[in-house]
DNA sequence: GCCTTGAAGTTACCG
DNA sequence: ACCGGTAACTTCAAGGCG
């Protein structure tokens, strides 16, 4: 019996001749494509009972009938930590499962049904042990290929695969990124009309663009079908691929009679859990999904992005107005720019791919979603999976969803700052805050003692403030999980330290130890999420109080030994940094306290104003941080982020707010006489909403709704980019117009960019230094000391 | 009826 | 469909004044 290593992409399963088989999908170790089939496991689900009883499994027998109920086995779990009896039942066909779970919900002796709603495939894995995007080993027999499936072999697994320990290597992956321009004419395009009239493809060996004849994508799509065939990729890479371009293509094979047989079990792609689009047997991962999570880029495009992750430098690709794609492709003079833009569109999707895969790889692994569902997947449904394979080992019943009404609780504290300018500040922050707490103090929905409950004082933790009681001993749910996170992490970072940074091993393990940490420290947000399973709000509650308490004792602390606290929040506090005094504080914070602390950072000059959460700084190395501040938020017109992001430059290191005043008159001048491009002007607002449901009419919406009237489809999610002109009412919003509908400067309120855009975000920071309005607006040269003064 | 004021609605940030 | 805390904008309606 042949033995086999192979690495998995992606797992699926079908019922085939009344047996339900999984099909995990991968690569071997020589490279080749391979399928593992395992025909040996069967679906089940739990009803739990007061007691085991003969009549009950009677019951149960009888009730499920009907559904292939393959056996009732009485069995032992854990149920929020403590013991429960209840009927593990085995059914043939995963379909009827539903079914089964409600027949079994109407007997009375049923306390509760569990695990009914765990999908077939993912329920393997999770009993197995069997991760995506993991090598594992498996003891086979090469079985017969149907004739449509693209693999090299296929192998009937003789018991299910186990996981290679400590081999985090990436088989050589082929990856296909593509891109897909619709012509347009008519406003968005429509599938039902606009035919695809470019498909860009990029792989290691180079781009290749197809092009539609004419209007007919016929040929242009059976063409993308073939080049996918034949390059047999393991990962497809999109950028908004699951929610556009898929959709998109496949309706256009469907008008044209199509199939996009694409997948390696030769079917088409097909819609499939959060939204994403399963290629079966390969791994079709959206990168905008990844995208959504970068903070730092505002606008989410495809440019902004290859440009933040330094993929492709905007100034080096070929951008044109998405809106006349049409034009490009109807006039022969312009299509080479055209396919220049398509060709540009989809490197930069490759490239991303590079920049992005490494670390989806990881999470896939720790969480064990496959590669493709696990950016689709939301936070929380990461970390829910992550806690439903600990739970499975734990002998933990899965609970269930359920609707729960929204209820709020305290969380962190926010110091108010000392404004002004400070000089030598060292920010201290505990590592990992929420983890440890919910670790050092046995925080967990099983180990909660509700208030009726009678437990000696000596046997619970109690949290300040709210008085919720924690058991001490046995460790609970929450606490063995983060436990392990946080070790599996400690442990990655050691190896770290003997590796040379320019190894791919090197890459792969710090890619892992980032998404133990993001998995970490998403799980204190999961437990106080109103649809988590393992909700449970004195959890959340409770981990913040002692949040509170800790950010206390240690701004007490310090202020005790002589440490000045300019500013704190949740985990940090800014302090004065005397080496010798920080020294003592951290000392104090790990052995009276019991939590690691360190120096985060050390700011040789650091400015506040008033306003919690928005501060600047100048760092050692001579980097400046903004935080919180108009510069790096993405709804201020880039003018304005500009100005202050150079008003903060020169304050921090001239210290000069009259220089600053000189360098915002000198931009207002050019903003008024046309020598700022318009779209410096635009303002980005997230519709979060549908525009219906808006109660006022903010500028984004007035703009949002003409863009709607204009033929655009507007969606929530979207970002509105508008600019404020002079014609219209009073209200900002009345004069607010689509970006690109703007033509010229002398459309635009000047006016209001100067009051209410430049002169805002400049005095936020220069107000401290006694500047005012009248000194930016005012014609004279420099405000005198005496205006300082007074 | 006009102007001021503050609440409400809205977004995006911090940790 | 991860949390609460926070700043700051725009709109809108209530309240005050005459």
């Amino acid at each position: 019996m042949p033995i086999i290593e192979f690495w998995i992409l992606d797992v699926s399963y079908d019922v085939v001749g009344g047996v339900p088989e999984v099909r995990m999908w991968g690569v071997d170790r020589a490279g080749r494509k391979i399928v593992v089939l395992d025909r040996g496991f069967r679906p089940y689900f739990y009803v739990v009972v007061d007691e085991h009883r003969g009549e009950y499994e009677e019951a149960l027998r009888k009730a499920l009938s009907a559904y292939t109920l393959l056996g009732v086995e009485a069995v032992e779990k854990k149920y929020f930590g403590k013991p429960v009896k209840a009927y593990k039942l085995t059914l043939t066909n995963p379909r009827l499962v539903p079914r089964a779970r409600e027949s079994a919900a109407r007997l009375k002796f049923v306390r509760d049904v569990l695990e009914a709603d765990i999908r077939f495939y993912m329920r393997y894995m999770v009993d197995n042990g069997v991760l995506p995007s993991t090598w594992h080993l498996a003891e086979v027999e090469e079985a017969d290929k149907p004739r449509q499936w693209r693999v090299d072999a296929v192998y009937l697994a003789k018991r299910p695969p186990e996981p290679v320990e400590d081999d985090r290597s990436i088989p050589p992956l082929k990856t296909l990124a593509f891109d897909i321009e619709c012509y347009n004419r008519y406003g968005e395009p429509d599938p039902e009309r606009d035919p695809v009239i470019i498909i860009g493809v990029a792989e290691e060996e180079g781009v290749k663009l197809y092009t539609a004849d004419n209007h007919s994508d016929r040929e242009l799509l059976r063409s993308f079908t073939e080049h996918v065939k034949r390059s047999d990729p393991d990962i497809i890479v999109g950028y908004n691929s699951n929610r556009f371009d898929w959709p998109y293509l496949l309706e256009r094979a469907s008008k044209n009679h199509l199939k996009l047989a694409v997948t390696r079990a030769g079917g088409q792609p097909a819609p499939s859990v959060y939204g994403h689009i399963s290629v079966t047997g390969r791994a079709n991962v959206d990168l905008y999904d990844y995208a959504e999570e970068i903070y730092e880029v505002k606008v989410k495009s495809l440019e902004n992005v290859a440009e933040y992750l330094g993929v492709m430098r905007r100034d080096e690709r070929t951008i044109i107005d998405p809106n006349l794609i049409y034009r490009y492709w109807d006039d022969p003079e312009k299509r080479p720019i055209l396919l220049r833009y398509a060709e540009d569109d989809v490197k930069s999707t490759y490239g991303l791919a590079g920049k992005i895969l490494p670390f989806g790889i990881e999470l896939s692994s720790i969480v064990g979603l496959t590669l493709d569902q696990v950016f689709a997947a939301s936070v929380g449904n990461r970390v829910e999976w992550h806690l439903i394979r600990q739970a499975y080992r734990y002998g933990e019943l899965v609970p269930n969803r359920v609707e729960r009404r929204y209820e709020t609780y305290r969380g962190a504290i926010v110091l108010k700052p000392k404004p002004g300018v400070h000089e030598n500040i060292a920010v201290i922050d505990f590592s990992s805050m929420y983890p440890n707490i919910m670790i050092r103090y046995n925080i967990s929905p099983d180990t909660y003692v509700p208030p009726g409950e009678e437990v000696d004082e000596s046997e619970v933790w109690i949290a300040p403030e709210v008085g919720h009681r924690f058991r001490k001993s046995p460790p609970g749910f929450y606490k063995k999980v983060l436990e392990r996170l946080l070790e599996a992490r400690r442990r990655i970072k050691e190896k770290l330290r003997e590796l040379d940074p320019e190894t791919p091993e090197y890459r792969i393990l710090d890619e892992r130890q980032r998404a133990l940490k993001v998995i970490a420290n998403a799980t204190y947000g999961y437990c106080g999420w109103s649809g988590a399973r393992w909700y449970k709000r004195e959890v959340a509650e409770a981990t913040t109080a002692w949040g509170r308490m800790l950010i206390k004792k240690t701004i007490e602390y310090a202020r005790k030994i002589g440490l000045e606290v300019i500013y704190g929040d949740t985990d940090s506090v800014f302090v004065n940094y005397d080496p010798e005094k920080v020294e003592e504080l951290i000392r104090y914070v790990e052995e009276k306290l019991g939590f690691d602390v360190k120096v985060d950072k050390v700011y040789k000059k650091v400015f506040f104003t008033e306003a919690k959460k928005r501060y600047c700084g100048l760092l050692e190395d001579g980097r400046i941080d903004v935080v919180g501040l108009e510069a790096v938020r993405g709804d201020w017109a880039e003018i304005s982020k500009e100005v202050q992001e150079k008003v903060i430059e020169i304050i921090l290191r001239e210290g000069d707010p009259w220089k600053a005043v000189e360098y915002v008159k000198k931009v207002i001048e050019d903003l008024r006489s046309g020598r700022v491009p318009l779209e410096k002007l635009i303002i980005w607002k997230t519709l979060t909403k549908d525009i219906e449901d808006y109660e006022v009419d903010a500028p984004h919406v007035v703009a949002a709704k003409q863009l709607a009237e204009a033929g655009y489809r507007v969606r929530r999610g979207m970002k509105i980019g508008y600019i404020v002109t002079r014609k219209g009412g009073e209200k900002v919003s009345s004069r607010a117009k689509p970006f690109f509908l703007v033509k010229t400067i002398d459309e635009v309120d000047v006016d209001y960019y100067i009051r209410r855009q430049i002169i805002p975000a400049a005095l936020r920071i220069l107000s401290y230094f006694g500047v005012k309005e009248e000194h930016i607006l005012g014609g004279g040269r420099q405000a005198s000391l005496i205006d300082f003064l007074g």
